[in-house]
DNA sequence: AAGACCTGCAACCGCGGCTTA
DNA sequence: CTAAGCCGCGGTTGCAGGTCT
């Protein structure tokens, strides 16, 4: 089946975008929401494909884009994500709040992937984890804040890094219902969920397996690693056990392969749940 | 000082999946 | 059921700015 482009290109600006062309476009979809790309140029008045329209909100203009450098924590969830992933960004980038595929991509190409194989044969040369550990811990340390640049319509192009530093702040708490099997709905917030897991976790499930709530408390600060801090290739050892109701972490994707993906963190998930004792396999058992 | 080379990233391109008629 | 349209994804490219020689 042969496919028409999706624009003509004749006539239409390429290249960077101007300051102009951004604020039409935010200025645009603030107005009628996001989505119909294609009608969307010739309605906003943009001399532009709905492709690169979409890409340009996307990646750049929507608001609550966090761009400039890449936390630690961020860094390491990318890293462990992808190890489960591979090259799925829109899927790692949706356990990165703010963060967009392309911003991970291009990192992982020009950074992290370097980063991965160095460390590879470092461990080859009998690094043990632990060293590895205590070395990007103590990275961490010295990473006081980082950067955080918010999106500016007047922006354009090429990125310019605020010198501040970042703060991410924790919620004091943050619930995570897991959804009824026989009834899927959405959970919230799940798209932060991974963010906020570190000190304490207390459950109730009101005797009530399909209804069941996890309070995370984050106590002093948030940290990717509570949740993650295992080896995601050494912990699919739940006997096999399936997880019912799909989307359990960002509830965003739909396509059958995100739908897998999903299963297979949220299986992730149930493998760390299924280490707590409060949780246990008891409850995991009758889903 | 200037040219060559490197790096990071915004933007483009083509493809595949989903939806709709 | 099929064809066409639309959307989103991942790979790639091109360019601006930085660094090196």
């Amino acid at each position: 089946m042969g496919r028409s482009p999706c624009c003509t290109k004749i006539g239409l600006n390429r290249g960077s975008w101007t300051a102009s062309e951004d604020k039409i476009l935010s200025d645009y979809i603030k107005l009628h929401g996001e989505g119909k790309w294609r009608q969307l140029p010739a309605k906003a008045g943009l001399k532009r494909c709905g492709k690169s329209c979409r890409l340009r909100w996307l990646n750049y203009l929507k608001p609550d884009i966090k761009r400039g450098n890449i936390s630690c924590d961020e860094e390491d969830l990318i890293i462990r994500l992808h190890k489960l992933l591979g090259n799925r960004w829109s899927l790692i980038a949706g356990r990165l709040p703010g963060r967009t595929d392309n911003e991970i991509k291009n990192y992982w190409n020009t950074t992290l992937a370097k980063k991965v194989h160095n460390e590879q044969i470092n461990v080859v040369s009998n690094h043990s984890r632990e060293q590895l550990k205590k070395r990007k811990d103590k990275e961490c340390e010295n990473e006081t804040e980082t950067d955080v640049v918010t999106t500016k319509v007047e922006r354009c192009s090429r990125t310019q890094l605020s010198p501040r530093r970042q703060h991410i702040q924790p919620p004091k708490s943050n619930v995570v219902e897991i959804k009824d099997p026989a009834n899927p709905k959405p959970i919230e917030p799940a798209a932060e969920f991974p963010f906020y897991l570190q000190d304490s976790i207390t459950v109730t499930n009101n005797n009530n397996p399909s209804s069941f709530n996890l309070d995370v408390n984050t106590g002093g600060g948030a940290s990717l690693s509570g949740l993650f801090n295992m080896d995601f290739a050494d912990s699919f050892n739940l006997n096999g056990q399936m997880v019912k109701g799909g989307d359990m972490l960002s509830g965003s994707s739909t396509t059958t392969a995100a739908a897998d993906t999903t299963q297979a963190l949220s299986k992730e998930i149930l493998d760390y749940f299924s280490s707590i004792p409060e949780i246990g396999g008891e409850w995991l058992s009758t889903l």
